[in-house]
DNA sequence: TGACGTAACGCAACAGCGTTGGCTTAGTCT
DNA sequence: AGACTAAGCCAACGCTGTTGCGTTACGTCA
């Protein structure tokens, strides 16, 4: 029964909205932001002299626009933070630091044997961790890791996963990897990963978003309100297992039609108009359920056939919503494409640290 | 860019919060709700003396364990406060009053013709109101409306609806309604209201849960995190209109297999069966996508042959979740019954005004 | 019966964040 | 040069929670 904001968690939400704003990479000045927030300009000087002591934004100079005194405009210095994000697959361990402004500054790749032992995968992921810290400037706040299956983020566990002889299981890869490098580490599912990283490079644009990531299996994340959605065992977002044909294809899953079970046989059919339909009816079914605004698609098996694929799920919702006279849902694909989940890894930690708390609820550790 | 809590949104979270404990019935006491809110036993009395000056809590006694100074006990003053709650469909109007703990003080039912005129149904709806007023002691806070399909909360209009000659069909029954009756109106989603009464009388319990409303059509409500999700248009929840069946039984909204269209095919075809194993469907999906532990199941449809659904949906939840090991979603009847709309109607007035600020996120006026 | 320990509670001063009101600064326009 | 205007600073204040210390009311034990 904890109410949402006691002020110790409302500390500094002005802050980060004001922080929010200025990520969009122009810069902002007082009677702008005094606007956006709905406080008064005091407010603001007051917030920007904080957030300059601090070294997040810096006084850019001064414009003037007819009379009165010019307006100083302020700026978000990008490199006086960093974050490490790592995208970790049975097979590979994509790395990337990320600056304030979850702009990449650095990758690495690392190819790992599967079903490797989890002493040795901690010590893969501290040596490129470490190896990526060389790069850049600015305090580096800590690491991100996003990886496929329900994980449990505040202990930095995955948790069951279809393979039942799974030798991470139950690991708790957080822990290991925080004693090793000694920096905060943060480990989440892909998908939400990647919706947190795509939208900390466009704030604002996301707050009603939903992001569906297809690799080798087929996931979700959600943003409702501004708000990441992670339920109430932080699993939520498990799209490939919801049914969409009754009766369907049998799923390892023990089911009969789950999305995931008929996109991958589509797939293996080479038919990318059903593979297509099967995406499409997810992402429409998701549309009507939670009512977003804008849906974003990555993921490797997107990528290649990426054409066909949002024309035909743009095709479906035009037809799906136009009864409905939703209004206009978007489709995009991923601004970011191989790195998306690394750099949203990385982009979770700061937005952990620097986000708008209102982002920040229900369990996430660093 | 608006933060989630600025000072004046977070102003009574606090006060919030120890009302909403205290709505559970039990009297409570100082130390407890310090322990509870995560603030000094100081702070609680400062909290506690501003309700009781708002006539909302008062001093019930005190009780003595072992030695020191008795403990204080503070309850809850239902009749402080009144809302009105009405449930309103295209044949009948069921309206209610209820205290500030969301326990109903008095009912009315009345009988209206499809297709019944604007101007007509405002009259009906404010004597029906008016009614009620009479009826329990306490500030009457405002009338709540819950209707089906979907609503603009903040205009407080019908938007489209399957029937396109539909005569309320963008009628602003909240402005209608405001002026007829000179008191704060709101208008809302009808599972999305039954939600917010089986919650509001069980604080807590429902911070992540799903409310599925079987009436005429098929209907689902959320609280993901303890906030009520409206989306980005207040179309949430449209559960019935997502596809089980690709390929399936057409539906009026053009697609096909739609959970809707499935579950009242079988039921015309008398296959309680099949409509249970439709509604668990749905059910799952929603477990798997946003992660809730609890489903509360609701609706006149529902109420026929419950015995049957509960079962079918707990098995179904049972095999599907098995090999995920999920924790235990707990899958509950509605508590209200009939009144479940009407009730949640009333009580998105108290929460508006009462409610955890969390609760608030998203479109919403009075 | 009185002294002592204990737990709940109150009062007063303080801290953080935003607001208000008044003043200063630095430009354009006449 | 003087008037006008918009931006920005300083100081005092309001609200809410915290801290420190004193008060109250109860049980227990000598």
């Amino acid at each position: 029964m904890k109410p949402s904001g006691p002020l110790d968690r409302v500390a500094g939400a002005h802050d980060a909205a004001v922080l929010a704003v200025a990520r969009r990479g122009e810069p902002v000045a007082r009677t702008g932001l005094a606007e956006a927030l709905q406080v008064t300009p005091q407010a603001i000087s007051k917030i920007l002299s904080r957030l300059s002591e601090r070294g997040l934004m810096a006084e850019l100079g001064s414009v003037s626009f007819g009379p009165g005194k010019p307006t100083t405009l302020y700026g978000i210095v990008p490199e006086s933070r960093r974050a490490i994000g790592v995208h970790l697959t049975r097979t590979r361990l994509h790395g990337v630091v990320a600056d304030l402004t979850g702009q990449i500054l650095e990758r690495r790749e690392v190819e790992i044997d599967r079903g490797q032992p989890v002493p040795e995968l901690i010590s893969v992921l501290a040596s490129a961790a470490r190896d990526l810290a060389r790069h850049g400037a600015g305090e580096l706040l800590g690491v991100g890791v996003g990886m496929p299956g329900p994980v449990d983020p505040v202990a930095g566990v995955p948790l069951d996963s279809s393979s039942p002889t799974d030798a991470w299981r139950g690991a708790s890869i957080r822990d290991l990897l925080l004693t090793e490098l000694d920096m905060p580490v943060l480990v989440d599912h892909d998908s939400r990963a990647a919706l947190v990283g795509e939208s900390w490079s466009q704030p604002g644009l996301l707050d009603n978003a939903v992001l569906v990531l297809a690799e080798e299996g087929l996931g979700a994340a959600m943003r409702l309100d501004g708000t990441i959605v992670r339920g109430a065992h932080s699993r939520a977002g498990e799209a490939g297992h919801t049914v969409v044909r009754m009766g369907g294809r049998p799923c390892p899953c023990g089911r009969r039609g789950c999305a995931q079970a008929e996109y991958l046989a589509a797939l293996e059919d080479d038919d990318q108009e059903l593979a297509a339909e099967v995406l499409a009816t997810v992402v429409l079914n998701l549309v009507r359920l939670v009512d977003v605004d804008r849906v974003v698609l990555g993921g490797r098996s997107i990528y290649a056939h990426h054409q066909v694929t949002m024309d035909a799920i743009r095709a479906a919702l035009d037809r799906g919503l136009h009864a409905g006279a939703h209004g206009h849902v978007e489709v995009l694909l991923s601004t970011r494409g191989v790195d998306l989940i690394a750099a949203g890894a990385a982009c979770e930690v700061l937005e952990h640290e620097y986000g708008l708390p209102s982002a920040l609820v229900g369990p996430a550790a660093l």
